[in-house]
Parts: C-alpha cells; structure tokens; sequence
DNA sequence: TCACTATGCTCG
DNA sequence: GTACGAGCATAGTGAA
C-alpha cells in the first residue's frame, strides 16, 4: 500500500509538524524508525502526531507504538485488543477513541498511495489546517484503516495529561538550618539547579526577589528575598519582608557556593540568572550546564527552547508558567507582589524541571557528538554575553532629542506635499490607504502584487519613480524618516536604563537557527548605516567621557568561509593573494586582468558573490542588478563555470541535507533541514537554499564566538578595563580607555584573525572613534 | 483592550 | 515563485 516516500517527522526527537517532516523511502523509514518494513504502516498509523508542540496531539509515543506493534502485530489488532494494553495513558488513548490514529502528515502520505481519487495536492499542505483535513477525509471514501478511526480534533490544544509536581516537595527555605542542609548537599555532589526570580522581565532592570534551588529530581527549595507580601505561607516575618538580598550572616554559605566555580551550576537560561544575581551583589561561577542552550544545540531550529515547552515535551511535566502566576498584559500583577508560596512553587518546579531536563540534554548532545560545542562555544560565551549586556552602551540623549526634532519637521514638511501631490490628506503610513491613492486615484501601475493587494514596497516605489512620477520618490523619503525617528531615534533613549543611563540589550542565544546571535530590547545590530542620512544615527553611540569606541570586522569571512569548504582552487588562490576578492571574482569570471576590472564589474562581481552564498536565482540576480534574466543566468553560470569547486561544495550539503537531513559548520552545530525532501518544489527549494547557506552563515557565527569567548578571557585576565559592547554578526565594537586602546587593538585583531584556522586567511579591520559612527 | 496578521524596512 | 538569517513599527481586524 505505500509508495516509494513516506514522511517522517525525526521520531524520537520531539519535533513540530509543522516544519521538522521529512521524507524518506520504505527502506530507509524501515531503518530510521527502528521498525520492520511490514510493520512501517502500523507504525506511522499508530504513532500520528505525538509531539506536545501539536495543538490537539496527544501522543503515543514512537517508543510505544513499537512496543504495541511488538505486542500485538498489527494497527488492528491493538485495536481490537486496547483492553490489554498496559501502558496507561496509551490505553485511555486507544479506547477513548482520539487514538493516535490521526491526521497526520504520515496518513496523508499513506492516503497518497492508495488506489483512490483524491486531490492530494490540495491537501499536501505544511501547516495542515487540521478541521478541514479532517473533514476531507471522513467525507472521501478511501481504506478503511483511516476512515475507521480518524477522528476531529478538538479546536483547542491539550497537553498531555500531566502529573502535577506535588506542591509539598516545593518549600520555602524559612530556616538557616535547612538552609544549611541544601547547601551542604549541594556541596556534596558537586553540582546543583537554580532559578531566580527578578521583579522584572528584563534580568538587568529588576532586584532580585529569591532564589530557588534544586539538588535531586523532584524535590526543591526556593528561598525568598524582597518579596512584599508573605502571602499564605507563614515565614515569621524574618526572610520575607525586604530583606537586603543576600546579606545576612546565615546567607553568607549561600552566597560562596554560588560564587564558587568548582560546584557546577545547572539552570534553564544562566545568563538571566547570573544577571540577577549580580545584581545582588552575587558573582555566580561554575556554569555547568544549561538546558536552553542544550536543547538549543541539539535542535537549533523550529523548536521551542523555553522551559515549560522542554518540560512538556521531554519531561511529560506541566509546569506553573510566570503568566499563569502574575497574568499578562493590563492585569498583570508584579511578581513582587504575587503571594511568595505562589512563587515558590513555580521558581522551585523551574529549578527542579532544569535539573531533570540536564540528564536529558546531556544524552542528547552526546548522541549527536554536540558535547564540544556546547562546552567550548555556547555555555562559555553566556559569561561573555552577561558581561556585555550588564555593560551597555551609552547613548547622547540630547543629541537624538536634536535629531528627533528635526526628524519630526521634515516629516511635516514631506507629509504636506505628498497630500498636496496626492490631493487629499490621508496616512501615509497605511498600506490600504496609500494603495488607494496610488494605483486608484492616480491611475498608477500596480507592478507587483501582495496576498492582499498591489503592492507598494520601496522596489516598487522605486520604478514607479523611475517612470516620472513624482509621488512614490516623496514616499520613499517619508518612510525612510519615518523609519529612523520611529524604530531610532525616538525609541532608544526610552530604553536608557534609569539606574545605569545606559542602553542594556538582549543578546538571543537561541534564536536563529544557523547559530548566529540576535539581538532585542532594543535591536542593536539593526542600527541603520547603509544610507548617509541613516548612518547619523551612529553618532548618538558614544563611549563613557573620556574613553574610545574601537570596532573589529571580519572582512568578508562567509566568502572566506565558502572558499575554505568548497577547496575550490581559484577561489582559494584569490583569497591567498590578499587583493580586493571582488575584483579578483570579478577578473575571474570575465578573464580579464585585475588591473582591468571596472568599478562596475567589481560591483556586480560582489552581487554575484553574494548570491552565491544565499543562493540567489537568475531572476532575483536579474532585479538586484537591473539587467536582464538572461544575462544573470548568464552571469551566475560564468561563475560556476569558473569556480567549479564552489558549485562542487554547493551541491554537496543539499546532498548531505538529503541524506543525514542535516547540515553542519566548522564546529559541528547542526540544522535540521527537513523541507529539503519535500514534495513542494518551493519548500524543497527553500531547503536547498538553505543547506547550502547554513554552513557558511553559521561557521562565521561559530569563529565570532571562539573569537568573543577569547578576548573577554583575556580581558578578564589582563584585568583590563577594556569592554565588548556588541557583536554584529561579524563585527566586534568595544569601549576602551584611551590607555589600553593601543595594545587591545592588537590583541583583538590577533585572537580574531586566529580564532579558527582556515585553508584561507582571516582579515580583519580596525576602526576607533569617539562615536560607533567614526568606528568604520 | 488585546492578540494576531500583513506589510514594510533596518542590519549582517 | 523566485535571497539566507534576524527584530520592530504601524495599521487593521476580530474577539473578549
């Protein structure tokens, strides 16, 4: 009854049906799932959907379903035979009637392959809209083993039926003695899970409330410290009310087991923690472990990393959430304010929940052969990571006040004649409205569409200027101001930290799903310097009074990294030389002499080289460069032709893709890329794209890591003064005092150039500067 | 009021 | 349909 292809959603992983399908032949499902070729059916029938991350999942496990079909044979039989099943929640499962037996993307493989009408590309959808599955389904006649037991969904998510932590393991430590005790045990296995509680989200800009701590599975202690209202629990007034955190002689034991780097220290998101901590006073050392990060390494991409996510998913646990506990939005309460036994128990089930998740990630990343990432790039740089957030960065606030004026008049003035032009007043900033006045009141060509309408990006702007028209260049204007004063110049100094008079971003560990860091609250490596009028804004980035920005790029290290994957001889040999690479690509590609190059094919040679890495076609190429698809067909052939090892690599990790379903960088971090078998063309497009630009993207993330982890060790060491503010993707920017500029100039170009050795040299330039804007 | 989507724009 | 990876602002919509 099957076909050739079956899809597989990497069982045993978790995973998300979203994104993490896979396609595989008989054979290979037969391998993958560990289960006989005659029973692969049975297997895919029974298991469905199981991942906790599926609104309406609830799951038979692959685990189990083997062990059913081991049992019994075949779907039907454990069917008929539910009764006997032993496994609780399976059994409930099965006789309930929501089995597992469910609309799934396995069943909608299996459907493909049955001798029946049925349109499937309408259904081959990636985020099947499950009602509506359902509902073609029972409402076609196809074999009986689905239209038997397909069932609708309920609307809402369920998660699995958990067993609630007993409140009683979670306490409050009210007494110096059982204080002791913990500590002590602690000490004793050399290791133990916190989590603390800060009054706020943001780990910089709150106190520290309490702290929880975990020594053994399913039983752990939460120690409050300025929480204001005692709430139920009876702590006798002593630790509870405002207490100065972690001041008091009994507290002291506390505080050098946190600061003491031989007990290992487990958590979900240490940075947060070590941030709160230090905060109090408290230098947290001994990172050991950190499930966010573990889960992170494991599966970087489509998967949630946060707590209670991993709980449900790899602990079967529900946990107490922060929102079930204070509300959101309007109605939050503060979790200062929230009743401490409240607290308790949700700080003390996280700290418990993070070290169970440990014995989890720690087999994963063995498994995977993640151990050496995880140890040497991403558990380091959390340190390196707080040290930059607990720095931030000064902004020169009368300077965006200036700018934000000035910003505001031109606006004003922008906005009068694009309504004079347009012949009416209207916002300008909505899409609807702007649509109307263009392309129906004016009569303009609408070039390109959105799924709602024509569109009126600034490519579109842009030509529709091109053809004379007087509107869209005044457009293009406004929105770029608008842009700069909006996302810019108004929006940081809000985010000046009150205590501090610094900006404090967030640098995201694990986010994107090549390795990369990103950033938020605010954005910094978004900040604008393409345009002239954008690159202002660096100005308003200034070191402290008296000291100086220095900025450290990698020169073109993706281009580096692709010629040191592909070998590929005159890509290497152009990097070797140490020139100008786009000119010498450009020299390559149209077999002229360097000296020959013209500024406008070094330009379109740099196009090109871009392209390349994210894998761009001949009809993008085409836009980018303003000439024809031909001649970028053209173009992108020349190149391969002349750098046949690059096409040679290129190809190689969509193979790779295919066959592991993965690919990997320079230090092994992994991306899942299970789009790559899919049947849709643009989604297995997509996959390509992305297998080959992951490892390349990725690797310039792994050496800037290396690169961070080194310096900050250095500068810890040196006891210099001299910070790393902010890392954007492949730049450093640090504040040094003029003193130390001279000598971590050299440090930081030495420990960048050689954080990894490549077939091809590393390059990096230095810039210094009393503002970011002077740093290039 | 809030969550959510769509669109558009900023960076490497 | 058509370039990888991110975050954020505004408008608009529909439900509580």
């Amino acid at each position: 009854m099957l076909g050739e292809h079956i899809c597989l959603l990497n069982p045993g992983r978790g995973g998300n049906a979203g994104v993490e399908e896979e396609w595989v032949d008989e054979r290979n499902a037969s391998q993958r799932l560990g289960v006989a070729p005659e029973y692969v059916t049975d297997y895919l029938a029974l298991i469905g959907d199981s991942s906790d991350n599926v609104p309406g999942a609830r799951g038979i496990g692959p685990k189990t379903a083997i062990g059913l079909i081991e049992q019994f044979g075949h779907v039907e039989d454990i069917l008929a035979r539910a009764g006997e099943v032993t496994n609780k929640r399976a059994r409930e499962s099965l006789q309930s009637g929501e089995a597992e037996i469910r609309l799934s993307k396995e069943l909608v493989t299996i459907i493909a392959d049955m001798p029946i009408e049925l349109d499937i590309e309408a259904l081959r959808v990636h985020e099947p809209d499950r009602e509506q599955l359902t509902k073609a389904f029972l409402e076609l006649e196809f074999g009986s083993l689905v239209r038997e037991y397909a069932t609708p969904l309920p609307p809402t998510a369920t998660a699995p039926a958990a067993a609630a932590p007993v409140s009683a393991t979670y306490q409050a430590l009210d007494q110096a003695d059982a204080l002791a005790e913990v500590i002590a045990s602690a000490r004793a296995q050399g290791w133990f899970a916190l989590r603390t509680v800060g009054s706020t989200t943001s780990p910089i800009s709150g106190e520290l409330l309490g702290l929880a701590l975990a020594v053994a599975p399913g039983r752990a202690w939460y120690l409050p410290l300025a929480h204001r209202r005692p709430g139920v629990l009876d702590l006798d007034g002593v630790q509870v009310r405002n207490l100065p955190p972690l001041t008091g002689p009994e507290l002291q034991e506390l505080r050098s087991l946190l600061e003491d780097a031989a007990v290992g220290k487990v958590g979900h998101d240490l940075k947060a923690d070590l941030l709160r901590l230090r905060r109090a006073g408290v230098q947290l050392k001994g990172l050991d472990f950190d499930v966010m990060l573990g889960s992170y390494v494991v599966d970087p991409g489509g998967r949630e990393h946060g707590l209670d996510a991993l709980a449900l998913q790899h602990l079967n646990q529900r946990t107490t959430t922060v929102e079930e506990l204070c509300g959101k939005g309007r109605d939050a309460v503060p979790l200062a304010e929230c009743a401490v036994d409240r607290v308790t128990a949700c700080a003390a089930m996280h700290a418990d929940m993070a070290l169970q998740l440990r014995a989890h990630f720690l087999e994963e990343l063995q498994q995977y052969e993640l151990v050496k990432l995880f140890r040497e790039i991403e558990l380091p740089l959390v340190e390196v990571l707080a040290e930059m957030e607990w720095t931030g960065i000064a902004i020169d606030e009368p300077f965006f006040a200036a700018a934000g004026a000035r910003l505001a008049r031109d606006l004003q003035l922008i906005q009068e004649e694009i309504w004079k032009v347009a012949g009416e007043r209207f916002n300008i900033g909505s899409t609807p409205q702007l649509r109307y006045i263009l392309f129906e009141k004016l009569g303009l060509p609408a070039l390109r569409k959105t799924k709602t309408g024509p569109s009126t990006d600034a490519t579109v702007l842009e030509e529709l200027a091109a053809q004379g028209h007087e509107l869209p260049r005044l457009l293009m204007e406004w929105r770029q101001i608008d842009k700069l004063k909006g996302t810019y110049v108004d929006a940081l100094p809000l985010l000046i930290d009150r205590r501090t008079r610094r900006i404090h971003t967030s640098f995201n560990q694990t986010v994107a799903a090549t390795g990369r860091l990103s950033s938020s609250d605010p954005n910094l490596q978004n900040i604008p310097i393409r345009t002239a009028q954008g690159a202002e804004i660096r100005r308003g980035f200034v070191p402290r009074p008296g000291w100086l920005f220095l900025g450290a790029d990698y020169s073109q290290i993706e281009l580096r990294i692709l010629a040191h994957f592909s070998g590929d001889e005159a890509f290497v040999t152009a990097f070797r030389s140490g020139h100008d690479i786009h000119r010498q690509t450009a020299a390559v590609i149209w077999g002229v002499e360097v000296a020959d190059v013209t500024p406008r094919m070094r330009a379109d040679a740099k196009t090109v080289n871009f392209a390349t890495i994210y894998g761009q076609g001949p009809f993008a190429l085409a836009q980018q460069l303003g000439i024809p698809q031909a001649e970028a067909r053209a173009f992108i052939d020349q190149y391969f032709e002349r750098f046949p090892g690059v096409r040679k690599y290129l190809d190689s990790q969509v193979e790779m893709a295919r066959g592991c379903g993965y690919v990997e960088t320079i230090s092994g971090r992994r991306r899942y890329i299970p789009e790559i078998n899919s049947r849709n063309y643009s989604i297995r497009q997509f996959g390509e794209r992305a297998a080959t630009n992951a490892p390349v993207q990725g690797s310039a993330a792994d050496i800037i890591k290396l690169a961070m982890i080194r310096i900050h060790e250095r500068l810890m060491a040196e006891q210099r003064e001299a910070r790393l503010l902010l890392q954007v993707h492949d730049e450093l920017l640090f504040e040094v005092p003029p003193a130390e500029l001279a000598d971590l100039q050299s440090l930081v170009t030495e420990l960048m150039v050689h954080a990894f050795p490549l077939a091809v040299p590393l390059e990096v330039t230095v810039g210094t500067g009393s503002s970011w804007y002077e740093c290039k």
